[in-house]
DNA sequence: CGTTAGTTTGAGAGGACTCAAAGTCTGTGG
DNA sequence: CCACAGACTTTGAGTCCTCTCAAACTAACG
């Protein structure tokens, strides 16, 4: 038996044996390189990752530029959510920062899940209700947070973030120029 | 039969004719006059509203200002949410902006239908999804936009909240103080 | 070891903020 | 029906934060 993060999000909330041997069954496992991509802006987002080792981001392009609206840790989730959920062209592409262990669940099987099992239909809608709370926080630094403390609080719930990926994605994420994300972090070192 | 948006969603989404049923003897209707609170700081949220007629309000305190967080207009739904959903007090508060008729369902009475009725689990994961896309366009909003261009996107998309709610509850949730929006609005005009 | 991606530093401009004061609207009581 | 108090909106002046544009510096990779 797999011992993985998504494994995990069944035991959590279901007890459902015949879901969860099934749901081990349908998972897939893949490395994924730095700075490979596995969702491209516009494509159909198929599968929903869970990483188990590394890091990704989302990102999508505005005024030529790159911004990243999300990073994913070791234990958390990444999809083309628009396209996953809508099943429309992704806005988002997603990449690998570093090499990663992913374990990836497919749309098919998953809406197999959502209708056949009440508890798969449960956990997703408490995902996305985390999802949303996470999303809360984000308009809350971007309205109110000065750039000092929008590093500051990233510096406090997200330390490792800092050295292990870009400056530009990091700044994006924060609502900041590269410019100005790196003088900060030179007056607070 | 009551002919509202509140039956109008279980209508969309499911066929199960004891849901319907049991759901519209749940709807509780109500008048709210201007200016009263349904919901406030600190309580813990025990109805999902839906508005009928009027517009309502979600707000919350912060530097001892109040800033509005959503607006609800006809056919739309409001709550308490992260106290709905997760059962502690509420962050926000919630008052009506005009008199307004509203519909609600209680958090036991939902808990009860999402128990017993896997096509209700679905409907809230649906209107779930929706608030998360929702909160995408807000934090777009919010990183990317100028004042005057969050100005036109409201004009565009809200025109009746221009002149239905007051002006410094429509900065806020734009993002802006009143000063800065009292004069935008002097240079559209 | 050279090329490219990524980061730092500097100077200058501008948008939105704060603080302050005046003007306008709304509703309630006399 | 008018007058007044309180809430709401407008206008002004000055400041500051963050942005843009530009160039130099550093690190990573083949």
């Amino acid at each position: 038996m797999t011992n993985n993060s998504l494994t995990q999000l069944i035991l959590d909330h279901s007890d459902d044996q015949e879901l969860l041997e099934r749901f081990q069954k349908s998972i897939e496992t893949e490395h994924i390189n730095k700075g490979e991509t596995v969702l491209k802006e516009g494509e159909t987002s198929n599968k929903l990752y869970f990483i188990e080792q590394g890091l990704m981001r989302s990102f999508y392009m505005r005024d030529y530029k790159e911004v990243t609206c999300w990073f994913a840790f070791e234990g958390e989730h990444i999809t083309g959510i628009d396209s996953f959920f809508q099943r429309t062209p992704s806005k988002y592409g997603i990449e690998a920062i570093e090499d990663s262990l992913v374990n990836s669940i497919s749309y098919d099987v998953m809406n197999e899940f959502l209708d056949q099992f009440h508890s798969f239909e449960r956990i997703v809608r408490l995902v996305l209700t985390g999802a949303y709370f996470d999303l809360v926080d984000r308009v809350e630094m971007l309205q109110f947070l000065t750039t000092h403390e929008r590093y500051e609080k990233i510096a406090e719930l997200k330390p490792s973030l800092l050295h292990r990926a870009p400056l530009g994605q990091i700044a994006s994420y924060l609502g900041m120029t590269q410019e100005t994300l790196s003088r900060i972090r030179g007056i607070k070192n």
